[in-house]
DNA sequence: ACAAAGAGGTAGGTTTCCTAACACAGTTGG
DNA sequence: CCAACTGTGTTAGGAAACCTACCTCTTTGT
């Protein structure tokens, strides 16, 4: 026990490694640079950043490219980052659809496919999601030992030590499954297994009104009811990954699992028709209450319809105000099959939240549409790809690492 | 502008910063060390760590002790890193004292006192936050220039860009006050102003329930009620530092300001009492109702003291409830005037809990006292003044700073 | 047309770290 | 009790990474 190291030195190796990631960070954001540009970015002298960029020529990782319009006249040599060494893949189990979607190294989606779910068996899942991969493979050109990483998500809450997924909802079968494990078996990758409304939210960090925000939150109100929480530019995932199951908050009567008194999802909405449908006798609507039909009804100016979505308005503004109450969120965006529709009654959500707290949050609605989880998925899939393929063409050490040396590095201060 | 560099390039001189910081912290943190046990605790080689430690020593950041007990026989020299060359003062304003610490650069409490106010004025808590001051520094033997930091903590919610206090509640004359750049003028530094249930939890963290934890919350529940959150070890703030503000979940009426149906703070426990007093004619208690009284009755048997005290627990279980769900803690501390007695009610508050919850926290009550405001204030002053310490011994670069190239190397992967 | 400015490259030098080898001082075991 | 061992601290030599300064060549601007 010669050299029982406890955390990592800084060493000069490291630093080139640090700094080669940076070049190549840069080079994603910004596209194709010229090594004058790329030092300026980031600090660099121009000789020690054209050796790194020899080497990561030589490394695979990036190439050389006909300089384009962009690019200075004086520029000889421009580099962009290589997107296809390997892929991402992103896959959403939703109780109607399993989505795939392929995305490069650069976070361009080269194929996106859906298939309808046959049933809700487990095995059947199973199935639809390999014939999704499948295709969405197909499609994209590539082929599964191209894949360097993959991130699924699904309904329940995701139990980041053992993996075991639960409160899955409306896709039980997926309970006391450990579902990373599983795929692992199938696919011989083992993936990044999320909820779904977290992945949404991290589309929203990347796509959708989240961007450049650092403290915001996602309502999704659907046939269920969640939300997802971005702190400090990070997803929030809590001691057990239950950050944002917003549903346990005890409104109304503390016991009532059903939170009949607040809950705005898809589940009660029929019920919450069917008690003012006693005042409102003149209405277009009838049994069996749908939502798609009571939000048209309620566009159409039908007034049960109305009625229900000032209800709606009232339900939802209470559990923004409970999210912002506790964390002080900048922006809540509303999503979900009932939130994505919200933009015609936002008003008396706004006008109710800004009643009840002091410190509002901004109010959005998503224009992510059904996509938004598979955007997040490809997200989180493509950050991990990028850190394996570094590693895979350098031998350099691992992001966990280096993550962890920044935290070594600043202890103090930043509390 | 010819080196409009974006960010801190990772270059020889910051490397050693970076190993430099790690010694100190080290010997900070373990003691006094020799040479070659610091370089394999973080992983340099003995000629390098040798040549730091020289180097810190000319600095004056650390010098040379006899080698005592602990150390290894062989050790012919040992260092220790040095304490007194600043101090750290943390003030404490509250509604009946004002309080003030001084801790030395290793954390260790120097002095401590507590001055009555005299009234809630600005200018009178400002002349007692004087004599506090005063007092403090006198009996640590210190001087108001060898003060490196001062962090304040208030009642209110501080704006972290403008410095603006508000919501002070029982000291309103904060409202709207500028109290950082008010005690600039006053002491010539310029503090850290932060809200006291936050600096509570930051003491947990240090000292309490809260060691080695990641995600806790500290729910405080004495004259009004408050909350201070930890999410992946670092205090959350939000986006207006208003985050832990969870009087303002909209339990019950979503426009009633007083929370009258479930807010467990003592500015409600006579109303709760008067109201149970009622069904509980056989009591020792009588009008005033006051906590100290109902919590004294109901350690003593007494039924409508009892009662209250059941009460309080179903009130402050949806509130722990309410923070979980949406944050997933790992464990949730019960402080401040009511919830530091709740040892004897604590069993119905974890039913509760564990009933509402499919993943309930922990639940304990704090053990830190009156003093859990100044330990959090010197917990996040002297982590400021070793920071400034360093930086002016060394003429090295900010921590802020540091912290940027943190986050610049771990883009990827860690999202 | 020619000077200025910018891109890319080379040379030389500094800083920082490492390994290897050694001197010296305690520790251990026959 | 002394030889062999183990651990501390130092010295020497060398590798890796960065920098500045300067050079050439091309484009830009007057």
């Amino acid at each position: 026990m010669k050299n029982a190291a406890v955390g990592i030195p800084a060493i000069p190796s490291l630093m080139r490694e640090i700094n080669e990631r940076r070049v190549i960070d840069t080079l994603r954001s910004k596209g194709a640079l010229h090594a004058a540009e790329i030092a300026r970015l980031i600090g660099l002298s121009k000789p020690t950043t054209a050796d790194i960029l020899r080497g990561l020529v030589d490394y695979n990782l990036i190439r050389e490219v006909e300089p384009g319009e962009g690019d200075s006249k004086r520029a000889r040599f421009v580099y962009e980052a290589v997107s296809d060494l390997k892929v991402s893949l992103a896959i959403d189990i939703g109780t109607r659809f399993i989505r795939a979607a392929v995305g490069d190294l650069n976070l361009v989606t080269r194929a996106e496919v859906s298939i309808p779910v046959m049933s809700l068996k487990l095995s059947d899942l199973i199935k639809v999601m390999h014939q999704s991969v499948d295709k969405v493979l197909k499609e994209s050109g590539f082929k599964l030992k191209d894949v360097a990483a993959i991130t699924v998500g699904n309904p329940g809450v995701v139990d980041q030590k053992t993996g075991i997924i639960s409160i899955a909802g409306t896709i039980s079968a997926l309970d006391g499954v450990n579902l990373a494990e599983l795929m692992r078996e199938e696919f011989g990758i083992y993936p990044t297994v999320e909820n779904d409304i977290n992945l949404v939210t991290v589309g929203e960090q990347s796509a959708g009104h989240g961007v450049g925000i650092d403290n915001f939150a996602v309502l999704s109100v659907g046939s269920g009811l969640g939300s997802g929480i971005i702190l400090n530019g990070k997803l929030h995932r809590g001691h057990r990954g239950a950050a944002g199951e917003i549903f346990y908050i005890p409104f109304g009567d503390p016991l009532d699992t059903h939170r009949s008194a607040t809950n705005p999802s898809g589940d009660r909405i029929a019920e919450i028709t069917r008690e003012l449908a006693k005042k409102h006798k003149k209405s277009t609507l009838v049994e069996p209450y749908t939502t798609i039909e009571i939000l048209k009804a309620a566009k159409d100016g039908d007034a049960l319809g109305r009625a229900v979505i000032e209800k709606e308005a009232e339900r939802i503004a209470i559990y923004v105000a409970a999210i912002s109450a506790i964390v002080d969120v900048e922006l809540v965006v509303l999503s979900g099959g009932i939130g994505r529709q919200a933009d015609f009654f936002i008003d008396p959500i706004r006008k109710l939240v800004n009643e009840i707290l002091p410190f509002p949050p901004k109010i959005k609605v998503s224009t992510l549409g059904e996509s938004g989880i598979l955007v997040g998925a490809l997200q989180i899939a493509t950050a991990q790809a990028r850190d394996l393929v570094f590693q895979a063409q350098t031998g350099g050490i691992s992001t966990p690492l280096l993550a962890n040396l920044s935290k070594q590095i600043s202890t103090n201060g930043d509390l």
